[in-house]
DNA sequence: AAAAAAG
């Protein structure tokens, strides 16, 4: 059974920017697909690959920037170099072609579209970069399995902020724009759900709340759902406050419908995280990364030790402001929403335009704010963690650390999934990016540390908070300036 | 003085 691999392309998984020179592909490489090896790689001394079923074997994706396959050894899957491989619909395939301007399947969507689109249609856990096109796999895969003819929801898709929901469903119906097949956003709203009447879109996308509220009303019918997607699934189905909703809908829906395949997606899936979800997830494929390759090789990150609070503010005003202006747009990350008000109304004070983002707000207030800043309306957004999943942006290139990220039980940890997901707000598909990580005292020295040692990432120190110069070579050095 | 969803 077992044959060895021919390397396959080392190629980057982002996919590039349509108007670069096309990168070669995973897909490229794999003309023949028995010339890949099943088998041989699982068990070896790889952390990825210690919690596997005996019965699974592994497949070593990639040489070098290592996608791990994990596939089941009864359904044999070909990467799909083109999109055309997919038997996609010709509705399908236009909107990838002219409307999404796609030209060829990502790394990770030429290896998990085969798995989600070829029968029995078997579960799957994906881990992929930041940036790397997770959310066309999903909703290609949607879109390619549910029925046109089927007027009944087929597939429901969920997210961890309504943000993201929105952002998703945008990408739904671009993509779908031919295909007829409707879709709806289960988010939360003001009409009351017995003054709503009953949901007939095809494809539902939504927060978990939301899609829970309707289910036992009867205004959602799952007889027909036959794809589940999780957004993020490492933070839904872990999540205090996520985990139950997500398992309940999970249930419902093995409930009352016959079949149901379940794609899990994130960048991040902790060990922890990882043993409990495939352990929810039954008759799965998997694809992931070791987490030392996870951080964006076009991200640059950078540390500046700050000796007060207000060289922080300083930092933002003086360089970023100044500096960043014509790099395109700025995330601020803080931890707080306290934290965010108050930097937001000192920057304000200096007479510096700046929106602001978080929970807190209204509902139209949030969509406004996002809104303003996808147009480029806005060059600096403030932000809790609301946006630091999944949020696609282009353009920014900067994120700023105002705070670093903490486990919310022990503090002095840094949140590793978070600080992971943050800086992947910059770089989206293989762009360039840096990331300023404002470190006040010992112990965000410590923490910061932690962090290089986790992912095995270098990150350079600015020499001084307070020096054009050094920021100008951070982002020089970055490919920014 | 955690954030997100939601009640």
């Amino acid at each position: 059974m077992a044959e060895k691999t021919e390397s396959a392309s080392a190629a980057a998984i982002s996919a590039p920017a349509p108007s670069a020179e096309p990168t070669r592909l995973w897909g490229d490489e794999v003309e023949d697909p028995s010339k890949r090896s099943w088998g041989d790689e699982v068990g070896e001394a790889n952390a990825s690959t210690t919690q596997l079923d005996l019965n699974v074997e592994g497949l070593t994706i990639d040489d070098e920037s290592t996608i791990k396959a994990v596939t089941r050894s009864d359904t044999p899957y070909t990467s799909a170099s083109t999109f055309e491989d997919l038997n996609l619909s010709p509705e399908l395939l236009k909107g990838l072609y002219v409307d999404m301007k796609f030209q060829k399947p990502s790394k990770i969507q030429a290896i998990s579209l085969p798995m989600i689109l070829t029968p029995p249609y078997k579960n799957l856990v994906a881990q992929a970069h930041n940036g790397s096109g997770k959310t066309t796999c999903f909703v290609l895969g949607m879109l390619s399995r549910v029925d046109p003819n089927l007027k009944a929801p087929q597939a429901l898709c969920i997210c961890p902020t309504r943000e993201l929901a929105i952002q998703n469903l945008e990408v739904l119906r671009e993509m779908g724009k031919h295909t007829g097949i409707t879709s709806e956003c289960a988010v939360p709203m003001d009409i009351p759900i017995r003054k709503r009447p009953p949901v007939m879109a095809q494809i539902i996308i939504g927060t978990p709340g939301t899609i829970k509220k309707w289910m036992p009303s009867k205004k959602l019918g799952l007889s027909f759902v036959k794809i589940l997607v999780f957004d993020e699934a490492d933070h839904m189905l872990a999540e205090y406050g996520f985990k139950d909703d997500s398992l309940s809908i999970m249930t419902d829906i093995e409930r009352s419908s016959a079949h149901c395949q379940v794609l899990l997606f994130s960048a991040t899936f902790n060990e922890t995280v990882r043993n409990f979800v495939t352990r929810v997830v039954k008759d799965y494929n998997q694809l992931f990364v070791k987490k030392e390759e996870l951080s964006l090789e076009s991200v640059k990150q950078y540390k500046v030790l700050c000796p007060d609070e207000l060289a922080k503010v300083m930092v933002i005003k003086d360089r970023i402001f100044e500096l960043g202006e014509n790099l395109g747009q700025t995330i601020i990350f803080v931890r707080t929403r306290y934290s965010a008000g108050i930097l937001h109304r000192s920057l304000a004070e200096f007479g510096y335009e700046v929106t602001t983002i978080m929970g807190a707000q209204k509902q139209e207030d949030r969509d406004k704010i996002v809104k303003e800043f996808k147009d480029g309306l806005t060059q600096v957004l403030i932000s809790t963690d609301l946006l630091a999943r999944g949020f696609d942006q282009q353009q920014v290139n900067l994120v700023i650390n105002y705070d670093l990220p903490v486990k919310h039980d022990t503090p002095t940890e840094p949140d590793y999934e978070v600080y992971l997901h943050r800086i992947g707000r910059a770089g989206r598909f293989g762009r360039k990016g840096a990331v300023f990580n404002l470190l006040l005292g010992d112990m965000d020295k410590m923490r910061m540390e932690k962090i290089e040692r986790h992912f095995g990432t270098q990150v350079a120190e600015v020499p001084s908070w307070n020096s054009d110069e050094d920021f100008k070579g951070a982002l020089k050095a970055a490919g920014l300036l």
